[in-house]
DNA sequence: GCTCGCCTTGACAAGGTTGTCATGCCTTTA
DNA sequence: TAAAGGCATGACAACCTTGTCAAGGCGAGC
């Protein structure tokens, strides 16, 4: 069993009153830094530590961000944890995970649990950051919240993304640095805000390179190995075919090599192919995949950033926002054109 | 901002005490059917929710659990998060992550956090859950915890996991239907205990049904996808080579199959390759894995429903375990010998 | 009819910290 | 020199719920 030391045995210690004790344990100003180092040492001898249920009745702050998400992907939403954790740490601050259940009513399970747990900030991840049913309840309860990635109505709260559109014209234009002209490209879900920006970018770096956007070169994906397999199959199984194929993510760009594979194309030295996220399956593969890495770890401790310093709490003002730089890792599977 | 309601409030409102409004929110005995209805009935009016930092320092519950992880495997950790909330959210319980640095001093980081915030029950995933200095701290701050799959001194506290030996036996089984006499099979990290049981599996399959086990068929690997790519390189690359290899897990299966493809070896025609722990990247390759799926979900929602019950407070008894059962995922990575 | 004991309920303290306000001292300003 | 204001500190209430203990009511057994 633990002992459990209170504030007031750090008080009688150090020959202070509790009050004194709880300023210098806040960081407080007004406190001699003679005593404050005097209950930094009773602190430290006691092996003292705030009881976090008795802070945050007594008062405003619970000590606590919560991180939504109902993300399929467990490779981002562990990542979200890690670097939002590596924030909240330094300022003792927990993490609190709340999976949601996008079948049922979204927003009716998010009530509850913010009115039980005042948590002090919130962390919602794609596609719950645009979820305008737990936005509502999220500033009816007035819990501030940061959202990463959000693809619609930017200006709503404060957030932190990932330039996508120049992500994937780097890309493009790495694929074109290569020697490539016939360059593919495989779209992601319609309905999900990233897809729309990458293939932005991919159709500026080729007009701005001088190259032709193909029509029946670009092909419609869902984000999934599946369709990234289809696509493929309708792209490669034909003459004319291109000699490198950007998807617009991981998982349809592997889609890709399991139809070369199948094709006997030597991938890169027949078929250059490129990815986006870099996600675990990116080095579970042969060759591995060149892709573009989102800092998600650096955009959820960013975001966590954003809560703890209390930057969200604008009056009137335009919330905070921060854009992130993405990193081009490029591997085997590209290569110039053979 | 949304309006706190009191339990006051709620006494006043339905008649009664402060006391019996508590007694009906904490489903105690001993209060008349009447007087519960009409509690009950004022709650939901008033859309009270008590507060929870109130509670627990009121009294001994603070209605969270944590989850300490160390595990470099997001889908792992995910499935784990996702199997504990479900069981936590019926009973009003929350669930605190923790990821630890392994680099680090890991019992250090754990008895500030146990201190601070005296979670009622946590649960240890491996590797974590073998790590001794961790359960020491864990024991003398008297939280009770849980292990999921430990691998050493299984006696000592509550667990849950999984039989890999018959896992293993099965999936060789399998593999011994379809045909195979020459079974190649790869080992995992030699310090991880799953490793030992899933060979042992696989040996005892081979030998009941009268299939020797090759010295020169039998490889190490270390669970990374490089480790199974050169395993079955040295396996592969030679005449006399198995017609079916069982990796001790997907990354090394995975590795087996980009081997396999760049040797121009047909799966499963001329090779049924078979993995272990139905990770994501199983269904992202092709053909799809043939595989072992561990419950873990399952897993989890017991270790949860241990510690919620308070199964893990035993005097002097033996410490409570489950063993769940696992589920052999027959994908197309396996068939007949060709 | 009386005692015993169980069921039901309530009054009150306790739990550990922070917020508010008051106090005394020291420094600056007129 | 007196007044004003800032700094350092402490006493005490407040936060909201649960645990403890006592008390009243009621039915069963003798």
């Amino acid at each position: 069993m633990s002992s459990k030391v209170t504030i007031h045995e750090v008080a009688r210690l150090s020959g202070v009153s509790i009050k004194t004790v709880s300023r210098v344990l806040n960081r407080e100003p007004n406190v001699k830094t003679d005593t404050r180092t005097r209950v930094q040492e009773a602190v430290a001898a006691l092996n003292y530590r705030p009881n976090i249920s008795a802070r945050s009745l007594a008062g405003s702050k619970a000590y606590l961000i919560g991180v939504f998400f109902d993300n399929p992907s467990p490779a981002y939403v562990t990542d979200v944890q890690l670097g939002a954790i590596a924030r909240c740490r330094e300022e003792g601050y927990h993490l609190i995970v709340e999976p949601l259940d996008s079948e049922g009513d979204v927003a009716a399970q998010v009530e509850p649990m913010l009115h039980t747990l005042r948590m002090d900030g919130v962390i919602l991840t794609p596609p719950v950051c645009d979820n305008v049913a737990v936005l509502d309840v999220l500033e009816a309860e007035g819990v501030p919240y940061v959202r990463l990635s959000p693809d619609q109505d930017l200006e709503r709260s404060a957030h932190v993304r990932m330039d996508d559109v120049r992500a994937a014209y780097e890309m493009t234009a790495h694929l074109i640095s290569l020697g490539h002209t016939d360059i593919g490209f495989i779209k992601g879900h319609p309905e999900h805000g990233a897809s729309h920006l990458r293939y932005e970018g991919y159709v500026t770096a080729m007009k701005e390179h001088g190259r032709p956007v193909r029509e029946d070169h670009v092909e419609q994906g869902w984000f999934s190995f599946r369709s990234g397999f289809e696509a493929a199959e309708r792209l490669l199984d034909r003459p004319d075919r291109p000699t490198a194929i950007f998807a617009s993510n991981d998982d349809m760009a592997l889609g890709v090599m399991a139809v070369a594979n199948r094709l006997r194309l030597e991938v890169p030295q027949t078929l250059s192919v490129a990815g986006f996220d870099d996600t675990p399956g990116a080095k579970v593969v042969w060759p591995q995949l060149t892709t573009v890495r989102q800092p998600i770890q650096a955009m959820a401790a960013a975001a966590a950033d954003l809560l703890l310093t209390g930057a969200t709490r604008t009056e009137g003002e335009a919330p905070p926002s921060r854009l992130l730089d993405f990193e081009l890792v490029v591997r085997e599977s590209t290569g110039p054109v053979g």
